[in-house]
DNA sequence: TTTGATAGTAAGTGCTTACTAACTTAATGT
DNA sequence: ACATTAAGTTAGTAAGCACTTACTATCAAA
């Protein structure tokens, strides 16, 4: 079959499927980048190599549109899957009790997760600041859940007396707020790196040695 | 004259720059909340008491409105006023080699700016997301300043002995991403503190401590 | 080879957008 | 009192917007 030698994107004809997925993954870029109502239905259709009709004939509106991204999200590479479920290192180092693993560990694991998906992110930003739903479901199902492994971590660690007393969700606060400040950084405000150049292991290496040693080489008091 | 018991905000006529003021003001609070492409004209226009042509008369095009509010903010509250330039008390620490009132009132003076200012915070994110020059300016000028200023710091006091070496960089990042992504979580995602409600005071305490100190009752190695 | 379904389009619809021209109203100095 | 200036309006314009209608092209099964 012709098909077979030509399926790919750029082809005349699609599959439904087909199709739909593509403008879905034209759709989250071009919103990334311009936002829900910076960016035209005309653009996406022109970006996607179809008509404006056929846009609409996938996604009712355009709000439509902009919803089926976050499903679709759900689905692929998981809002879902926390990454005490999947990443081995992480989850020794929980059985350990290694407390340096754990955070280095838990960092590496975002600002990977962060680098690897930066129009979401961006996407993520943009809905935060318009308000619109899609934020608001993320961060209450899925922050929500980070911020409750972390403190109960951290809980743990400060009842066998390894961790002085603190408010657990502070530390959660201190810690998630390097690597979201520090993946903000890289994807909005310093793209070419010019105020501060490292690897995502350099980052969580040194993060996590932070927030458990401080910068001080003797302690206050 | 009439005019000085009625020269309150609402009533019909003001002089050029009275109005012009108003109408940026207003423009601010549309543009942070519904970004650039999602504030019309009109919507300025109404929310200023006057016709669209008046905007167009202060302010030649959309565009325009939207630099000429970094340009009054520049003047006004200055972006240009560090806080080392102004903070008594941090100017003290300084002086005192106060490690902890260093970090402590410059946390604590972030924290109150950005509260201070939701709408100019949220037209900063904007901005950023938005690729105008606005955010690339304000990052450009301003927080390279402040890294250089708390690097600095950093420096001197591994020089005196009194901080372990390590990156100033990536400390510098670390404590920022504590701060602006606190403030980010109650400007954005957590606006009713579900999370986390804690006064400016405690976080600037508390990040200030961590970040010396760390979280560890005994110090690793 | 026909047929029914589906991928696709061209050319609109009515409404909204940024922006303008031509005019009216109110304050002010002489 | 009156001319001048500046604050204000009304009623547009052309272009762009989300979305629709009415049509054609392609494919695969009967």
């Amino acid at each position: 079959m012709i098909k077979d030698l030509f399926n790919c994107d750029h082809i005349g004809r699609m599959t439904g499927d087909k199709r739909r997925e593509q403008i879905l993954r034209t759709a989250v870029n071009l919103f990334s980048h311009r936002g829900f109502s910076g960016t035209t239905t005309k653009e996406i259709a022109r970006a996607s190599g179809v008509s404006e009709a056929m846009v609409f004939r996938h996604f009712s509106t355009k709000d439509a549109l902009y919803g089926a991204i976050l499903e679709s999200k759900k689905c692929q590479d998981g809002l879902h899957q926390f990454p005490w479920e999947t990443n081995a290192e992480l989850q020794k180092a929980i059985n350990d009790k290694n407390d340096r693993d754990f955070f280095y560990h838990f960092g590496l694991d975002a600002l990977n997760n962060h680098q690897a998906d930066v129009g979401f992110m961006r996407l993520l930003f943009y809905s935060a600041l318009e308000e619109h739903e899609l934020a608001e479901r993320f961060f209450g199902e899925f922050v929500t859940q980070i911020y409750d492994f972390l403190s109960h971590y951290i809980e743990t660690r400060q009842r066998d007396g390894a961790m002085r007393e603190i408010n657990p969700r502070i530390v959660v606060r201190s810690f998630l707020g390097m690597l979201i400040h520090h993946s903000l950084n890289n994807i909005l405000w310093d793209k070419n790196r010019r105020l501060l150049r490292i690897t995502n292991e350099e980052a969580a290496s040194n993060f996590a040695d932070i927030l458990l040693n401080g910068v001080l080489k003797q302690r206050l008091r």
